[in-house]
DNA sequence: ATAGGGTTAG
């Protein structure tokens, strides 16, 4: 005989993820009771699971109904994973040590993930000087559950074991992770998957990668764990290269594949990489997610599309703080200071709360279009509206405001009215207004400063030696030549990339190596020699100093942009726009350059610096040579 | 009758 009604336990499983109300669970239990269901393990478990799941903790409820109950790890287990994946996973380390039978591996389980999530919030707090609290319990939770897997017996278990590498590998302890993997007799592949992310997370790519080649078997969590470790340590052009094979080995491509390599495409530039995945993501009919979509309004403005970017923006269904600050950081990258504070507003009408890298983005906005008293609003109002003690980044990005607009004044007095202690960021930032204002004498106060701070900071020796050079100062470039050959500080390397038919080219300074470079050497002649009869004479001010004074202007027309400029012109038809990405701001000189390159050859460049774009055409740029 | 690895913003 069928029921007429449907039995409501059934609905224990979907209550369990549902977050039910109190009084719906008492009704609940009340039934499990009469029934006599309560006294069976599977409904049991699943009560206590939908007691304890997600926002609506009935965790005390919970803790009455265990203990009239004979104990079973089923239901107690049930108790912890919910524990675990709760909002406070802390507590799971309680109801462990309350367990009133022999823990199994099951309990192990789901002890090391809570402390796998008590490790990744303790991560997602922002950096600070100091250790957080919140870190230091994490890591002695994380040893003592691992520790307990090993007492307990079940260290051998498979799930415990990549539960561990991973769990040392969200507190970001690559040694922890490496020192328990090796203890590992017999790895399975997931546990072996779980390293390689280890690896590639910490840092440690090349590591993983070895590690990576020597699996019989890579399924795509595989390959996405490698390609998402060379976006995170910037070699984005080498996880490209492996997502090409990932594709040929017919792994499954996925959300999290194409979000590394959309992150890979923004780094780079590479627009053409993005716009394929746009394509393909589409062509599979993949869902638009908040994750997925925010990645392609970040890649799209990091490639200076940001029409393109905007439209994913106002297409998407959901956003997120991090969609809402990607946008507002694209505008303000691409020197669109208006339009950012205007998405800005709307995005505090959505009720979106903003966190400090939307200010990060706004102040910045804010800074590259000269909008002072809208910046000074913006961050009086960190505090005052959002209740947010501003970062350290923020009084920065202010100095930079001032320094910016030429009002040196306001930028000292900000300073010296600052409640915390000055960063190198803030140093920086009056280092460089002193430069673009040719100001040596504040130039040198900032850097004695900048040096007490960080004494090894190249940018910081650049700026200056680019200082003096501005005011013909020689012997002050060579004295901190001198100062940076002393303390060892090395110059990073200028490389910039441009993609031509899918292909990315990478250019370093003076580099000779591209396969067409007898092509680029004519092409840059070429350049010389049709920019000349328009004026332009080699900018030597701002120079790398490391050059004798009689090679400088040899030595300019190398800069990477220059060989990826030419490069440019030879490999991309006419009409078609050259897209450069530079990992260091454009200098002086290259800016010049490429003005009037974009009107003698009538092209259409597009430069994304470590700063933000330069949209050059008809021999001016969007940023009205001011950056 | 409960578990595992990969994914976004300055």
């Amino acid at each position: 005989m069928r029921p007429l009604l449907r039995d409501p336990a059934t609905l224990l499983p979907s209550l369990a993820a549902a977050a039910p109300h109190l009084h719906l669970l008492r009704a609940l239990h009340a039934h499990l009771l009469v029934s006599g269901r309560l006294a069976t393990p599977s409904h049991l478990a699943a009560f206590v699971a939908s007691l304890v799941s997600s926002s609506h903790h009935h965790l005390d409820y919970a803790r009455l109904v265990l203990p009239g109950r004979p104990a079973t790890l089923l239901a107690h287990n049930a108790l912890l994973r919910a524990l675990a994946r709760g909002p406070r996973p802390g507590l799971a380390f309680a109801a462990f040590r309350g367990l009133p039978l022999p823990p199994d591996n099951y309990s192990l389980n789901f002890l090391v993930r809570a402390a796998t999530a008590l490790a990744a919030a303790a991560a997602a707090e922002r950096p600070v000087p100091v250790p957080v609290p919140a870190e230091v319990s994490a890591r002695l939770l994380a040893v003592s559950a691992h520790g307990a897997a090993v007492r307990l017996g079940h260290a051998a278990d498979p799930h415990v074991q990549s539960g561990v590498v991973s769990m040392y590998a969200a507190l970001g302890d690559v040694a922890a992770a490496r020192a328990a993997f090796a203890e590992i007799a017999c790895p399975d592949l997931v546990c072996v998957t779980a390293m390689v992310g280890a690896l590639a997370a910490g840092g440690e790519v090349d590591a993983a990668r070895d590690l990576f080649d020597g699996m019989p078997l890579r399924d795509h969590v595989a390959w996405n764990a490698m390609i998402s470790g060379y976006v995170h340590v910037g070699r984005s052009r080498e996880a490209l290269r492996l997502f090409d094979e990932m594709q040929r080995a017919g792994a499954a491509v996925g959300e999290a594949t194409l979000v590394s390599v959309l992150s890979a495409c923004a780094q780079i530039g590479a627009l053409d990489h993005g716009k394929w995945a746009h394509w393909y993501m589409r062509s599979q009919g993949m869902r638009l997610s908040i994750t997925l979509g925010t990645a392609l309004v970040d890649m799209y403005s990091k490639c200076g599309a940001v029409a393109a970017a905007m439209e994913v923006f106002e297409s998407m269904g959901e956003r997120n703080v991090y969609t809402w600050t990607s946008a507002v950081s694209g505008l303000a990258m691409n020197g669109m200071g208006l339009e950012c504070l205007e998405l800005f507003e709307r995005m505090e009408n959505a009720g979106i709360q903003p966190n400090g890298v939307t200010f990060v983005a706004v102040l910045r906005g804010c800074s590259m279009a000269g909008l002072v008293e809208e910046g000074q609003a913006c961050f009086d109002s960190i505090k005052k509206k959002h209740g947010v003690d501003p970062w350290l980044e923020h009084y920065g990005c202010m100095v930079d405001l001032y320094g910016r607009a030429g009002r040196l004044d306001d930028a000292i007095n900000f300073i010296n009215d600052m409640p915390v202690e000055p960063h190198e960021g803030v140093w920086g930032a009056l280092l460089n207004a002193s430069r673009i204002h040719n100001n040596v004498e504040l130039g040198k106060y900032a850097l004695d400063k900048l040096l007490a701070i960080e004494s090894e900071n190249d940018a910081a020796h650049v700026l200056l030696s680019n200082t003096y050079a501005e005011s013909q100062n020689w012997k002050g470039v060579s004295r901190v030549r001198g100062m940076m050959k002393n303390k060892g500080v090395k110059k990073v390397p200028g490389w910039s990339a441009i993609e031509v038919d899918g292909k990315v080219h990478e250019f370093f300074v003076g580099g000779k190596s591209h396969p067409r470079y007898k092509e680029i050497e004519m092409m840059l002649a070429e350049m010389s020699r049709r920019l000349k009869p328009e004026g332009y004479a080699a900018n030597t001010k701002e120079v790398l100093f490391d050059i004798e004074e009689e090679e400088k202007e040899g030595a300019i027309s190398l800069h990477s942009e220059k060989l990826a400029l030419a490069f440019g012109l030879i490999a991309l038809p006419e009409g078609v726009e050259i897209r450069i990405v530079k990992n260091l701001r454009v200098c002086r000189d290259c800016h010049d350059y490429t003005k009037l390159v974009s009107k003698v050859f009538d092209r259409e460049i597009i430069m994304r610096d470590r700063n933000r774009f330069h949209h050059f055409k008809d021999g001016k740029c969007s940023c009205k040579d001011y950056w």
